[in-house]
DNA sequence: AACTGATAGTCAAATCATTTAGCTAAAAGG
DNA sequence: CCTTTTAGCTAAATGATTTGACTATCAGTT
């Protein structure tokens, strides 16, 4: 058996849904921001493979593409994991070429690790298309109905930030 | 050095900032969206380990919870894992008490896999605050802007979908 | 200048998670 | 029946992460 096939186009066996799913009802929106988390894991995975890495390694590519050249320590901030995890992550990126190590500027203990421009814009040609794409469609929109939209995406990252203490 | 600070309240030392990130700039909207992913995220790592399982086995307790029983092979599919990954994941939730394997009424090869109702309340105890918080915004929309809310996360779900073949 | 405590990065060994490959039993379709 | 497919599992190999060192450097005291 391979993993990652997307489908689920299952039976499901509607007789058998005994004991089914419990109803919790929350409107459309509520739904495909749950989807939308779903799908980006499905692409973050894809591009991980095209890049030739696991998806944690993507995820430190992530970061260093978006902020410029990271510490290790800071990566393994940023992902959650061990500085020795972290030390590890940047071994494998630099063996593949997505990295390199070069000397903290002023601090000799330090390493900088800076995303290669070639690995950058091969990334980049992967992510940019959705990232334009998922901008674009807020020309569609009236101001105000833009603004809408801006303010329901902050009020939902502030409700998860209260989850989250 | 342990995982999981989430501050990263880095100094970022604007100064060393040479080579910083590329500028793409995109609106507002399309920010929010991926800071609510990384939210997600963390979410997702807290409740997983106050119900002491990993990313993977929360993930599969979710698609349990969400759609009722399912089989070993129905979680494998949708982890985009093997089927001998989904054995242990299983394993490992039954050692904890989440879920139970009971014979499927009908296949004799086949194995349901059923949530406990404990662990079902325990689970949603953690996340329905959030879904409920998060649609719950809604409520305050008119009923256009709700509907530009919803088309734009449709169109989004779209999007991603296209770049995802 | 010399001490002390913290910080940065790394390494090796142990632990945990996943895949690969192979196996048995049962179902499904001629 | 007979063949092929599907479901689930196991054991061994591979991968990824943590734990617990250890060294070098920094920053603040005295």
């Amino acid at each position: 058996m391979q993993p990652f096939t997307v489908d689920d186009a299952e039976p499901t066996s509607a007789v058998l849904a005994v004991s089914g799913p419990p109803q919790i009802e929350v409107r459309e929106a509520s739904k495909l921001l749950r989807e939308v988390l779903q799908l980006t894991s499905a692409f973050e995975s894809k591009v991980s493979s095209a890049l030739s890495v696991n998806r944690r390694d993507f995820d430190a590519m992530q970061h260093l593409i978006a902020s410029g050249p990271l510490s290790p320590s800071q990566i393994a901030r940023r992902l959650g994991v061990t500085t020795a995890a972290a030390t590890i992550i940047v071994d494998r990126l630099t063996a593949v070429g997505h990295v390199t190590r070069e000397p903290h500027p002023t601090d000799r203990r330090g390493v900088m690790v800076v995303p290669t421009p070639a690995s950058v814009d091969a990334a980049m040609g992967h992510v940019l298309p959705l990232i334009m794409g998922v901008d674009r469609l807020l020309d569609d929109f009236t101001t105000t109905e833009r603004a809408a939209i801006t303010t329901y995406l902050r009020r939902v990252a502030h409700v998860y930030q209260e989850q989250l203490r």
